[in-house]
DNA sequence: TCTTATACATAAGAAAATTATGTATATATT
DNA sequence: AATATATACATAATTTTCTTATGTATAAGA
């Protein structure tokens, strides 16, 4: 995923936003989008996101449609009506996060 | 630690910040700065905190020194040569994923 | 033809945490 | 005096999340 370990726990959230904002994506797309937007910072491997995808399905926060194009397989993802909300609490949790950080790292601003 | 999963790997860039700032510091001396600065929000556990300074100390970064105050035991650690530098890498690479989540976040400003 | 890109998947192992215990002393409360 | 809470360390079992490696299959480019 990168060289720094901060980005542990932080996949659900990417992939929440991701599909907040893109309304259906497919796994393959996750992992080309992430890496533009993040100017190659930042990798999603294979072995990390398809695990992910399915417990999210698993969990009610996703769900899957199956499509075929130009003869290769795709699952299409898109939020459940529990996925947006569980989003919402995501980027809060985000936010709450960095504000944290930065009052550990930066006490001085605090 | 938390409730949200963000804080994952998020451990030793705490403690070795602290202690580029105080520094000596022992244990849970450490789970009690975390505890005020960020209000309440943060809450260092034992089981994260002891194996992670052992593995800090082991790889070079944090040297002991046991005091004994008031018939109880200290575990004072401070950061090595190695260790500073190791903390400077480390808030680099926080300020690193801030700023890539928030260009994942909020692509508006990116 | 061979490599790279697209598109999915899983299994073995590592890393980092949680949760549950355990020991021991000092202080505060009932 | 008895009990609970705070201080101070530690580890073991388990869980979560990720890495690394591997596998299948089609399409496109060199």
């Amino acid at each position: 995923m990168s060289n720094s370990k901060l980005y542990k726990g932080s996949l659900n959230t990417i992939i929440l936003k991701l599909l907040n904002e893109h309304d259906k994506m497919y796994g393959y797309e996750i992992t080309q989008k992430v890496k533009a937007l993040t100017k190659g910072e930042l990798k999603i491997t294979e072995g990390a996101l398809y695990p992910a995808l399915h417990k999210l399905e698993a969990e009610g926060l996703l769900d899957v449609e199956v499509a075929k194009v130009d003869n290769r397989l795709r699952k299409y993802y898109k939020l459940t009506e529990t996925g947006t909300k569980e989003t919402v609490n995501k980027l809060e949790e985000l936010a709450e996060y960095i504000k944290t950080m930065q009052a550990l790292v930066n006490p001085k601003l605090a």
